[in-house]
DNA sequence: CCAAAAGTGTTGGAGTTACACCCATGC
DNA sequence: GCATGGGTGTAACTCCAACACTTTTGG
């Protein structure tokens, strides 16, 4: 770093970017703009920093104000700052996205910023480079879900197998085969059974899950390839 | 996004972390920091963000100042915006990492910004919270080495099989077996074997090779896991 | 001729895919 | 009793890991 008496200072933003998930379809959770430049049209939900406020703790501040939840997985995508990312001002954005339970979501919430949950394939174009976060967001969660329990944080406490088969088929618009993705879900030992069934989608009824949160939080970074053990690392 | 009249500008920096590898060993190449505060500590390279100047912009101009290289691998890795991270003043630094070839790197500018080449196992401590930005750039490269060809980046045009295992050794601290990791290389198709020997290292010498790069760019995304079929989704 | 590194094949086990039928129940 | 979605098992195959000896040649 060079001095920096001369160096010009900027306005610093982050955005989120939410997901949900309605137990068929993944969704996301735009507001509409309320404001000058692009009043009216639909935008991830942002704010900027503030002095001593940390990144990750504007990130939170942001999504509990527009959904009223704490403490959901909450992860730094990537840092924006094209000069003309916004026509008006300097503004570098920090993207974040998150995964939320969409159940859990306080609906009442939505009139004060005009949010509404879209699909994300039928989504409406969106304000500044806003569309294009959202596309380094499904980028990053399509590969980060194929190699880890990621999804799992859109679920509500209790979730049935063919909802959570139907959510991947979802995330990568593809149809998986149902018995071995059983085997694979069951082989993770991440999934507790229940009693109850859930009879809404059918007469026999698909019993209902939990997670096994120790273990899903002790498996979540295993996976593998080009080193042989990679959990038998030294280091 | 609410009104940013009020809203508190501030000053934000890129910092690279510059790996090489010398054939034998993973480097990082570090400045002593000529100012205050932290003066005559080692540190990264970094420098402000210019108002009309985009992110990679500004991390490509510092790599390129000091190294003298255009064009080589340069990812953003993470925004650091705790407020305490400069003691002096509010500054939100974007990290990139690089990987070069460090036969290329021009010496004659290691006087100009004090830099030197450590190993990335032998690095003194490092001002601000430079450490922790060099040991998630660790850990990032660990993760996708160890699912896409990205260390053939560290590589000179013409390199050994057996420097290229010892790099992963390196990088992943474990000792691997060579005729398992030679299948795996060939297998990718990736390398082209040159007539030439390096006899430097041993009597019999080990064949060059030399990167295929019509392959390399096309399956540098290619992995495996939770989905059955990765590379014939529709999307 | 010997030390030191490079190069080479095979086998067993684990994991992954492909595939089709029965079950439970509300209507 | 039948339509609907839920649940189950097996066999072939592919991929990966484990393993040790021969080759080359400069000194």
């Amino acid at each position: 770093m060079t001095n920096n008496t001369t160096e010009t200072k900027m306005l610093l933003a982050v955005d989120c970017i939410i997901f949900g998930f309605d137990g068929e379809n993944l969704k996301i959770l735009l507001i509409k703009r309320g404001f000058e430049p692009e009043k009216d049209k639909w935008s991830l939900m942002g704010g900027f920093i503030k002095a001593n406020e940390s990144l990750d703790e504007a990130a939170n501040k942001i999504l509990l104000q527009l959904t009223g939840l704490n403490g959901v997985y909450l992860e730094q995508l990537y840092a924006f700052g094209d000069p003309a990312r916004d026509p008006d001002e300097r503004i570098v954005s920090v993207a974040y996205f998150a995964l939320i339970d969409i159940h859990k979501y306080e609906t009442q919430l939505s009139d004060r910023y005009h949010a509404e949950w879209f699909l994300v394939n039928e989504m409406p174009g969106l304000v500044f480079d806003h569309g294009q976060m959202v596309e380094i967001a499904k980028q990053k969660i399509r590969y980060k879900a194929a190699l880890h329990p990621l999804l799992f944080e859109l679920l509500p406490r209790k979730f049935t197998i063919p909802q959570l088969q139907s959510l991947y088929e979802g995330v990568y618009n593809t149809k998986i085969d149902n018995r071995n993705f059983i085997r694979k879900l069951t082989s993770t030992g991440l999934l507790i059974k229940l009693e109850e069934k859930d009879k809404s989608n059918s007469k026999k009824g698909a019993f209902y899950f939990k997670l096994d949160k120790k273990k899903y939080k002790a498996k979540f970074q295993a996976f593998l390839n080009f080193i042989p053990n990679p959990e038998n690392l030294i280091s």
